[in-house]
RNA sequence: GGGGGCUUAGCUCAGCUGGUUCAGAGCAUCUGCCUUACAAGCAGAGGGUCACUGGUUCGAACCCAGUAGCCCCCACCA
């Protein structure tokens, strides 16, 4: 893909060396794919051998297996009529005077070569050793016997056609039938067949039934729901194919590099999220061979050379390639592991004498390289080692400081294509992981889950949303609605929050920005000492959430490490810090506490800079007057510190209590009012009192003093708070809260106490568990306490 | 057919080795606010029998078994 990127960056304008890079990399990694098929087939993994293989006949070319794709269709199943032979006759009959056989394919009849039973099924017993006659080209074939057959299926006869059906072509390896391929490599009749030549594979089906069913051959036409293969490209529908081709010995493979497996199972390779190792580990335990030969117009060259008698070497270039049939002496085995068979290279030195004339003279051969290609993936494979040059010789600085690379992220869908092949890969040319890591990213979805596709138009333009929403948002929008392995569902309500967001940090920047400073001298005592303490607050509040932060990277969950540094901003720096420290309207800040705001606004950028780049390093840039000394993206992330809360922040608690009953009782927030709070820590209350006041419009603060008339009462922890309300309470009201609250408070008691008076409970549950548990008890009893005083205080 | 996974608020999802101040978050919803950073906003609130059934346990959203529904991968049923 590397070709198609590059031409659309020039496209964008983007400048460079364009034909230097690329040629370069074209040529290292083509060095380096036949390197590897070198040392693969040296190591006797790769083989050449004749094997049933998929055959896209729009495409040309013979597939892996992974590039077939399973379809459920509706076929139909012609029930065929294989007649007797009049020998077969003379022992055995019946009404249609022949076999009834089950297909799906009839236009494969001319390649049938037997009929086969199952063993066991009575039914045909005697039949087995008799003769029938394959319709169409009246070819007298033999009745088999082989447990493969499922008696159940259609009639429990098979027809065998061991050129176009896998399981076919190993029976008839076992009972050594012959192998008549009908069709072309487009797809078409091939005159061998005997009939139908030169027509395509389905107009010929029909023809077949339409013939056959004349002859009043075809008895019975089922639908039934069947699988079939297509091509990934092309859609076509697959043939199978025996064909002789490249392969890699998997079994072997995995054999010998048992870290393939291993290494994901222990997590010397991590995946994200781990669930993706079972199916690593399923796929690699049922692993075939790997075909590697593919006959396209593009791709790496297969680095094998033949001569005119089919013998055929190995090697980089041509001119090796002829030095090794000169040179050769002894002969060349290869091991066709799929069946142990050594197969002998003929490289008889008489070849190369004939052809030279003159002794000791460079011989003359003419050798034909393999047209074919390989498997795209035979050169992705390579990717974490070519793309630093590791399979170079002499200097490797880059790949010995970058191999193993710290994280791969990609799809769950190319899992076995790429990831698991890439692992496969690592361990044999380098003897070491290739990453340590595999992030897995969904598939992106409408909201109703279906897949983005230009038919259903349901794949939104990524410009357009640019336009609309901003980079930012669109990133943000995305990333927040994607966890690990799951699918991305696209909303574009997401990618609205997104942009919400960023106008949120536009406008908090100006609030910033825009501030009045003067010298600290020139602002109160108290007000510089609540900024002070406010600083402390968010300290802590920022320490916790950039460890909470690292940690959810360490485990990959990115959209929540988005989510945590969201609300960091939004609602601890946003709705609180610059709350606290915001000076009344029109009045300055001092400017001590004006540089901890814009430090710690630097620092909550950071946080988000990974996510949200470009409005970050906007205001980066505008927080040191356009002129940082570097640039934000070359910054370094937080670490993360320990924090000591030397204070407490409970009171805080208040604001939002006293916000709820101005909500609920229809208070405005405009109008200020005095508050008593009844605690046992005052100075707790005392150090937030400016704030509590400027942020729940409380005008002061008493203590202690008792209940006055037309006061509400609330519990905050463990101490009370009176309200003043100037209409008549609803005694009745706030009782039956009061005593509702005080049930279920003696319920919970209740149960806390049945566990710490059981004592198979305070025996086996652990210290901290009992530790806590003790703490509820107190807790809830202090609370119980002071609701009942409060509920006699009321009645008086 | 084989394998893997899922089912928690209206939606999308967190909930680590079981501990009940542990049922959570964001969005959406509802209520009140045009309070000079921000209505693309502020403040507050209401939403759940953790799919179902049984079991293990002092204790289950979490462990086990079964049932139902959904998703994914693999596979040669003619």
């Amino acid at each position: 893909y590397g070709g198609i990127i590059l031409d659309q960056l020039k496209k964008l304008g983007a400048s460079c060396d364009w034909k230097r890079t690329r040629f370069t990399m074209e040529e290292d990694l083509s060095n380096a794919v036949i390197d590897a098929f070198i040392k693969l087939h040296k190591d006797g993994l790769i083989y050449r051998g004749t094997k049933m293989v998929n055959w896209d006949p729009a495409g040309k070319t013979t597939l892996s297996d992974e590039e077939v794709i399973y379809k459920e269709t509706q076929s139909n199943l012609y029930y065929v009529t294989y007649k007797f032979t009049e020998q077969t006759k003379k022992t055995f009959n019946n009404e249609v005077g022949g076999l009834q056989v089950a297909t799906t394919r009839p236009e494969t009849i001319m390649g049938d070569v037997a009929i086969c039973v199952n063993p066991n099924d009575e039914r045909y017993k005697e039949l087995i050793g008799k003769t029938v006659i394959v319709p169409v080209v009246n070819r007298v074939v033999k009745v088999i016997a082989d447990d493969y057959i499922d008696i159940e299926f259609g009639t429990g006869c098979l027809k065998v056609t061991p050129a176009h059906d896998e399981n076919d072509y190993k029976i008839g390896e076992k009972h050594n039938l012959e192998i008549i391929d009908v069709l072309d490599d487009d797809g078409k009749i091939h005159p061998r067949a005997g009939a139908y030549a030169g027509m395509d594979r389905f107009a010929c089906r029909k023809q077949i039934v339409k013939d056959l069913e004349e002859q009043g051959l075809i008895t019975k036409t089922e639908h039934i729901k069947n699988t079939v293969g297509h091509s990934e490209r092309t859609d076509a529908v697959i043939e199978k194919k025996i064909s002789t081709q490249w392969f890699v010995n998997m079994q072997e493979y995995l054999n010998r590099y048992p870290q393939v497996l291993s290494s994901v199972m222990d997590d010397e390779i991590k995946f994200h999220p781990p669930k993706f190792k079972n199916v690593y580990k399923h796929w690699l335990e049922n692993i075939k061979d790997w075909n590697i030969s593919r006959q396209l117009w593009w791709g790496q060259r297969i680095p094998a050379w033949y001569d005119n008698e089919g013998n055929y070497v190995v090697a980089k270039t041509e001119s090796e390639a002829i030095l090794l049939f000169a040179n050769h002496t002894s002969k060349t085995t290869l091991k066709d592991n799929s069946n142990l068979v050594e197969r002998h290279v003929n490289l008889d030195t008489r070849n190369v004498q004939h052809s030279t004339g003159v002794k000791n003279s460079p011989p003359k051969i003419r050798l034909t390289q393999d047209p074919d290609v390989l498997d795209t993936w035979f050169s992705s494979w390579l990717w974490p080692i070519s793309v630093f040059d590791g399979f170079k010789e002499g200097d490797k600085k880059d790949f010995n400081y970058y191999y193993p690379t710290n994280d791969l992220v990609t799809g769950p869908d190319i899992l076995f294509f790429w990831v698991a092949r890439m692992v496969m890969a690592g361990y044999a040319f380098c003897g070491e992981k290739p990453f340590r890591n595999v992030y897995y990213t969904g598939i992106v979805r409408d909201k109703l889950r279906r897949k983005m596709s230009k038919s259903l138009g349901n794949s939104p333009d990524p410009l357009e949303l640019i336009e609309k929403y901003g980079a930012d948002g669109v990133r943000m929008g995305m990333l927040l609605s994607s966890p690990a392995g799951n699918d991305i569902l696209f909303d574009e309500s997401n990618v609205e929050q997104g942009r919400n967001f960023c106008n949120k940090i536009w406008n908090a920047y100006r609030l910033i920005e825009g501030l009045k400073t003067v010298s600290d001298d020139k602002i109160s005592e108290e007000i510089l000492a609540s900024n002070k303490l406010s600083a402390l607050w968010f300290e802590m509040k920022y320490q916790t959430a950039v460890n909470d932060i690292l940690n959810l990277f360490k485990d990959y969950k990115l959209s929540e490490a988005l989510m945590t540094t969201y609300k960091l901003i939004w609602d601890d720096f946003c709705s609180w810090y610059l709350e606290m420290v915001k000076p009344v309207y029109g009045q300055p800040i001092n400017e001590i506490t004006q540089l901890v705001v814009k430090h710690n606004f630097e620092r909550v950028l950071t946080l988000l800079h990974p996510f949200m780049p470009f409005i970050t390093e906007e205001l980066f840039h505008l927080l040191h007057d356009g002129k940082p000394d570097k640039p934000m993206i070359v910054t370094v992330f937080p670490v993360a510190k320990e924090v000591e809360a030397n204070f407490d922040d409970k009171a805080l608690g208040i604001i939002p209590e006293i916000r709820n009953i101005r909500n609920s009782k229809g208070l405005s927030p405009k109008v200020a009012f005095e508050l008593v709070v009844k605690t046992e820590n005052e100075n707790n209350y005392k150090i937030w009192e400016n704030i509590i006041c400027k942020l729940a419009n409380v005008s002061a603060i008493t203590y202690n003093s008792a209940k006055p008339e037309k006061y509400l009462s609330c519990l905050i922890g463990a101490d009370e708070v009176y309200i003043p309300f100037a209409e008549a309470i609803d005694e009745a009201e706030e009782r039956r809260k009061m005593q509702e609250e005080l049930i279920y408070l003696e319920g919970f008691l209740i149960s806390v106490d049945a566990k710490l008076n059981n004592d198979r409970f305070v025996s086996n549950a652990k210290a901290e568990v009992l530790e806590k548990e003790r703490q509820k008890k107190a807790d809830a009893l202090e609370k119980i306490e002071k609701l009942r005083k409060s509920l006699a205080q009321n009645t008086n």
